[in-house]
DNA sequence: CTGAAAGCGCTAACAT
DNA sequence: ATGTTAGCGCTTTCAG
């Protein structure tokens, strides 16, 4: 564990003169002692004490990514879309040369810690935040965060969602498109959910084009799990509810949903059409492929992380919302009817 | 951003007194004057400043958490087994009170130099690696590293796997015990995979056991994806092997194979049975729900963890090489033969 | 192009 | 129980 100093002593030159090699400032050196102390780092394996460095920069080169385990109690990795994308978050992240440290947190209280602890120079919020938690965080350390699938109205808070309405629109029309009349929503409804709620409003827009109003809505209330998915699904074989299609709001409550109604004796997409939405790769794993409204998760990955380094680089950006587009995959699970 | 220097003088005392009672040293500060600067830290609201305190203590409080890219080309988060690893690995070391640094690397070189670029405290390598790396990586940064599924005879070397070839004895029994007598083994064959060697091992020890020889055995030799699963299933489909049973060394091959199995008019497990390996959340939820080797991912995380904090904290310990159990989920994929 | 001095915020080791 | 001194490894600033 060489450090600058060491390297200066076998060399014989300043300190200084180290650093700025090790930071590549050519026009600083000479290109003979240069290399000569490029040949001595070699030799004795130095390597940069980032804490010392961090130290009197007053920033890390680290960009801290947030999940909240609010979400889904326990482990959030088991979730197969944050996985994607937080691993497509990462490898941009390392591509611009930052680190990433990962943090699952509870309270809020810790994030904002730990974003001042280690001079972070950035952050990212993986799941949704209510604006007031929002102000909160910036309020107590001012650094660049993105908050992804969070609606703040403030136009300085940095978000990156997708269409939600669209999504809601897209697989609705296409059920209707389909010849299906008696349609569901299922999914969580809460009015803390903006997201669900934007869903919700294209599910109704679809419907009013086709000449109907919100009141042939069908809302299915579930939480959004394979599990609740499940109840649902057997709910539904036994026509509890009048419905020929489902629009679920997540793939795996919208694969509950399959389950459930197969066990009880429903076939998929006979007797029940189904669409999901985010597009995991799981759709393409289960009989019937399930149709599902796509989020491009690279896409939307990179978003993040341009958009938090054209604000980490301070640069002039009006564009602090960025909205991705969803389209739909059309697969197995959607039969038409007359 | 206050700093310990500011408090002190706020308070009138020095920057130890302070410092004491940030670090909680009861016994080094008066309880007055405990309170009085606990109420000033609040009121300023201070936060350490890690950097500072790694650099000073050459620890960071840091654990960082390597993936390779060698394994799965892309985003290693796609995978679900490593995902839900990881989210593992992630709550146990928090509950630690260490910070966790992620990194996929694809030079090792670039491993061990973060390592010593941010004092971490440990590391955790979560893919197979040769002895040879592993020793690299070792002399390179002394600090405590397990490798995950890796094979090194070194003594000293903090591993944490799974008995692999129980996981190939109980599967290949079972089909046994079923009926089954021409018995498939599909996976990656490589000298290097000591893995699915092991595996291979305890596939022919159960052959055997029921009066069979090695000669029995058949090998599919694929590389352990979805798509290249489905080529197989294809293959078996149209009768290209002569067997009853397939015992697949990873899930997502299996579902392949089921998959091409059943786009080529093959019945599972009417036609053919199959049982795969790592037990992922997936296999509840295709359909039939796929038989799998279960490894318990939960454990595997709790003993790398407790690994590692025993070597951190000195611990003397005997037992560098854990290995834990496996044992064999029964859902709807195989069937009986007379 | 090279160097000397000062200090980032913290803690260990000694005073008092 | 509290304070003083010194220094972790690096960069910034200012001089040569």
């Amino acid at each position: 564990m060489a450090t600058l100093k060491e390297i200066a002593q076998k060399a014989g030159v300043s300190v200084m003169t180290v650093s700025n090699v090790v930071n590549g400032k050519h026009s600083k050196v000479s290109k003979d002692t240069f290399d000569y102390i490029l040949s001595l780092i070699d030799k004795y394996d130095y390597v940069p004490n980032l804490n010392a460095r961090s130290l009197v920069k007053k920033s890390s080169h680290t960009i801290v990514v947030f999940t909240s385990t609010f979400v889904s109690h326990g482990n959030v990795f088991k979730d197969p879309y944050l996985s994607e994308f937080f691993g497509e978050l990462e490898s941009f992240i390392r591509e611009n040369g930052y680190y990433v440290l990962v943090q699952t947190v509870d309270a809020l209280q810790s994030a904002a810690a730990s974003l001042r602890n280690w001079h972070a120079d950035g952050a990212i919020f993986m799941s949704p935040l209510p604006a007031e938690k929002i102000r909160k965080i910036q309020a107590q350390y001012p650094c660049p965060v993105v908050f992804v699938d969070s609606n703040d109205p403030e136009p300085s808070t940095l978000t990156v969602g997708i269409n939600e309405f669209k999504g809601g629109y897209i697989a609705t029309k296409y059920l209707l498109s389909q010849g299906h009349r008696r349609i569901g929503i299922a999914g969580f409804y809460d009015e803390s959910a903006k997201i669900v709620q934007e869903r919700y409003k294209g599910y109704v827009a679809a419907l009013k084009e086709f000449g109907m109003s919100e009141s042939d809505a069908v809302i299915l209330h579930t939480v959004t799990t394979y599990e609740a998915g499940m109840k649902l699904g057997s709910a539904l074989a036994n026509h509890e509810y009048d419905i020929t299609a489902v629009f679920a709001t997540a793939d795996l409550l919208a694969l509950g949903i399959m389950e459930g109604a197969r066990l009880n004796g429903c076939v998929i997409p006979r007797d029940l059409s189904l669409i999901g939405f985010d597009n995991l790769s799981l759709c393409d794993i289960v009989t019937p492929k399930l149709t599902s409204v796509s989020q491009d998760l690279r896409l939307k990955a990179r978003s993040v992380v341009d958009l938090l380094f054209r604000s980490i680089e301070g640069k002039a950006d009006s564009d602090n919302k960025i909205v991705c587009d969803v389209q739909l995959e059309l697969r197995q699970s959607v039969q038409a009817v007359s």
